[in-house]
DNA sequence: ATAGCGATGAGCT
DNA sequence: GCTCATCGCTATA
């Protein structure tokens, strides 16, 4: 249990936090049930000049009042009606970075997350896909804004070390619509686990 | 007030 | 590979 403190998530560069998180343990404990899980894949929004980042040139909305907080609060957002996507704040006040936590490779609390998916077996879509990691973890709206160094959600050191050739870097998954910051290499996943949403 | 649409996932072909 | 469920957010009026 050594959770990740305040300092971590003021860190100013996003997409390094993004492939750093890979491989850390991410835990929730929701309504006394403690899930945890590897962090497996995930990826960089920048604030102002990434034109897929819901903060893009300073966008301020009821939805995005969040990512201008001081890093180490959570942002989600439901997506397409269905899907609440969890995000990590990151970098000082203002700057409005996020990391979406696609998959993870779950640890404790599986039989929990199986209820809570509605699956019978433990397959890689218990927990791959941001919207299935989602409600896995049990997390949903009412954690907009949570902070992640409290004792609801929050983000470990693993025992297990990485091998960097393990990590592939690739574009981001569902923002045809940014342009050409589409093509920017700012998804990172863990090639060794199968709990990837997609290669 | 409201039209348009999305950082997805499941199921079927 | 294709369709579509489903609804809150955003922009525009």
């Amino acid at each position: 249990m050594n959770k990740l403190p305040q300092s971590y998530y003021e860190k100013q560069d996003v997409v390094f936090l993004a492939r750093d998180l890979i491989g850390k343990t991410i835990v929730s404990i929701i309504d006394g049930n403690r899930t945890s899980g590897i962090i497996t894949e995930t990826e960089a929004y920048r604030g102002y000049d990434d034109k897929a980042c819901h903060a893009h040139l300073g966008r301020f909305t009821d939805r995005t009042k969040i990512m201008y907080e001081t890093g180490g609060v959570a942002y989600v957002y439901l997506c397409y009606g269905i899907h609440h996507l969890f995000n990590i704040i990151t970098n000082t006040q203002d700057n409005a970075d996020a990391i979406l936590i696609r998959a993870v490779e779950p640890i404790d609390g599986i039989d929990i997350m199986k209820q809570r998916r509605g699956k019978e077996k433990l397959d890689k879509t218990l927990t791959s896909g941001p919207g299935n990691f989602s409600k896995a973890f049990a997390l949903d709206k009412s954690h907009y804004g949570a902070d992640l160094t409290g004792d609801t959600v929050w983000i470990e050191e693993s025992n297990k070390s990485i091998d960097p050739e393990e990590i592939i870097i690739s574009k981001r998954i569902g923002i045809d619509y940014a342009d050409e910051d589409k093509d920017l290499p700012w998804r990172f996943y863990l090639n060794t686990s199968k709990f990837v949403s997609k290669r």
